[in-house]
DNA sequence: CTGAAAGCGCTTACAG
DNA sequence: CTGAAAGCGCTTACAG
């Protein structure tokens, strides 16, 4: 070492109080000379902790781990010292989830945000891969409720529960829903929410008027028209997509159906192009960046746990993992200008 | 070790010839039985290589890296071998700049990827920054050349020439444009295209209909508006992105104008939405998967340059780091069944 | 307060 | 074909 010895020197980097300020000076003028910076391998090394962890997701379009929600994970672990190790995978065969998790211990990962979405059995393995072998904690984002799997994600039901309840509290009577594919937990959970507020509302006759669609524009219109065939004097459409919701406003359009004079619809993201439909589009927001972050939190204090460390700052608290939609009243059901 | 030494389970490991075939299943085997994973972390702190490569992103509201063109390049990077350490910024002042390659420097990265995008000075540290001290090579997305610095994207220029080409191809004479926001690169490329088709054309009396939008479905009606009193007889309007050509197309509705009859409208971008527009879009499309797999070759051939080894399978020959747009002809400019 | 030793898990020469 | 040694750049006890 360019000066003294090399464990002060590391002492000094790590700012360890055992040193005298002018021993200390010396070394940090050193650094500042050489350049030096600390190698985060050799680090990890030693520490037997990579500072990485892994984030798989199940590649399809539109998946939720894009944009503003990726954003706020990738912050949240920036701030906390952690990199994030990025794995997409559309196939989740056995092989697959092995070679994924080879990978991940291989990396030496910390930790495993399983991103999600979940299709179909995507997420299966869970049920009986022995998760508590793993050398690290997972966390999956909006998955089905598995025992000895930690889930942090949006309340699904209550958001479909809630969507209905604005179309009621508008007086609608005839409400019929869009919903996403069915091989999908989130279109599962919104349809028995929106089920359920049928059921409280006493319009049971009602849960006949339920459409798959394909959570795209594209299904949007051929779902408006399966709709009123089932039901001819349907008076709101909940939608579970703001993109589905494009199509059957656009439909409505074109079949003369006045929104939301005759018709209310809304549909559930917030897209930014959402408020600028005609007529802007009522919708719920999921605040994925939050949830994202959530996740992020909830994994750093397993991993804590797992080395009895105590939680670092930001993470402080234990937090609430189901997350709660807002919605945003638009004019395409309570026509606040338009007819 | 579990039977031999220690090298020699190295060897194993790594496929070397010089063992005896005896010998390599017994270690096999062990490596088996005891659920074995070489630590990636040990390998590269003797590799002197993270096998991690940095991209760093402009934080902007629906920037480039987001879904299909990071997907791309996590599955290009995954595919041989390299993990990467994202990074988001939206302050690129010197300050940030410097954290952020200390980071990089830090975690040992390969090499880096200046996603972007460009939005007004952000890049500009690229200017008088000595990136041939950077211990690793750096390679720009979209955008503005600058000498010394390798860059990958697409020919801006060309789209906005080849979008004009298109309709005037149709006849169309009265070409305004609705530009993305003036700050950013790929927005002053295609209004340059545009103007330069104009020329072509012998249309320099068009040259004054241009005005500057959000990026945003917002930005569309108001744009044509403006469009229209700087000339009320437009014929066509090159925009931008689809997703103001949607507040384009429905602000055209709302003032009665026949779109493509009395005008032609076309996009950039080929959302997924744009498809199911009213009339379907007319647009330009970007292959950004594409775009991020070949920046990520051009890093890694970047890389073995610099340790003088050879390029890797599938990164084999150098390749051009231009793209083209492609234009997809749909019922807003070619009128197929609307009218 | 500072230094000499041993080790994190691998790999690359160098000897047998 | 296989093993003993030294080192990648740090860190954590243990001595002075």
């Amino acid at each position: 070492m360019a000066g003294v010895s090399k464990q002060t020197a590391s002492r000094v980097v790590n700012g360890s109080a055992q040193v005298t300020d002018e021993t200390r000076a010396r070394v940090l003028q050193c650094i500042e000379v050489l350049g030096f910076r600390p190698s985060t391998l050799a680090r990890q090394l030693t520490a037997g902790r990579s500072l990485t962890l892994g984030v798989v997701n199940n590649t399809a379009v539109g998946h939720l781990m894009c944009g503003d929600a990726y954003v706020g994970m990738v912050r949240q672990a920036d701030g906390m010292g952690y990199a994030l190790l990025n794995k997409e995978m559309s196939d989740f065969s056995r092989a697959s989830v092995d070679a994924m998790l080879d990978q991940m211990i291989e990396r030496q990962v910390d930790g495993i945000i399983l991103a999600g979405p979940e299709i179909g059995h995507s997420h299966d393995w869970l049920d009986d891969y022995p998760l508590d072998t793993l050398p690290m904690p997972l966390i999956a984002i909006n998955a089905r409720p598995r025992a000895g799997v930690e889930v942090v994600g949006f309340d699904n039901f209550l958001a479909g529960q809630n969507a209905t309840r604005h179309l009621l509290s508008l007086q609608r009577r005839r409400i019929g829903h869009l919903s996403g594919p069915r091989n999908r937990w989130v279109s599962q959970r919104r349809v028995e929410g929106w089920l359920s507020a049928l059921d409280e509302a006493g319009l049971p006759e009602c849960k006949a008027y339920c459409v798959e669609g394909s959570w795209e524009a594209e299904s949007g219109g051929p779902g408006l028209r399966r709709l009123l065939e089932l039901c001819p004097d349907l008076d709101a459409v909940f939608v579970s997509s703001d993109r589905m919701a494009l199509g059957v406003l656009m439909e409505a359009q074109r079949l003369g159906i006045k929104v939301p004079g005759q018709l209310a619809v809304m549909g559930i993201d917030n897209d930014t192009q959402s408020a600028f439909f005609d007529p802007p589009l009522t919708t719920m927001t999921q605040d994925t960046p939050d949830m994202a972050e959530v996740a992020l939190r909830q994994l750093i204090r397993r991993i804590c746990d797992r080395h009895d460390e105590p939680y670092p700052p930001g993470c402080a608290p234990e937090e609430s993992s189901m997350l709660t939609h807002r919605l945003i009243a638009r004019e395409s059901t309570v026509g606040a200008t338009a007819a």
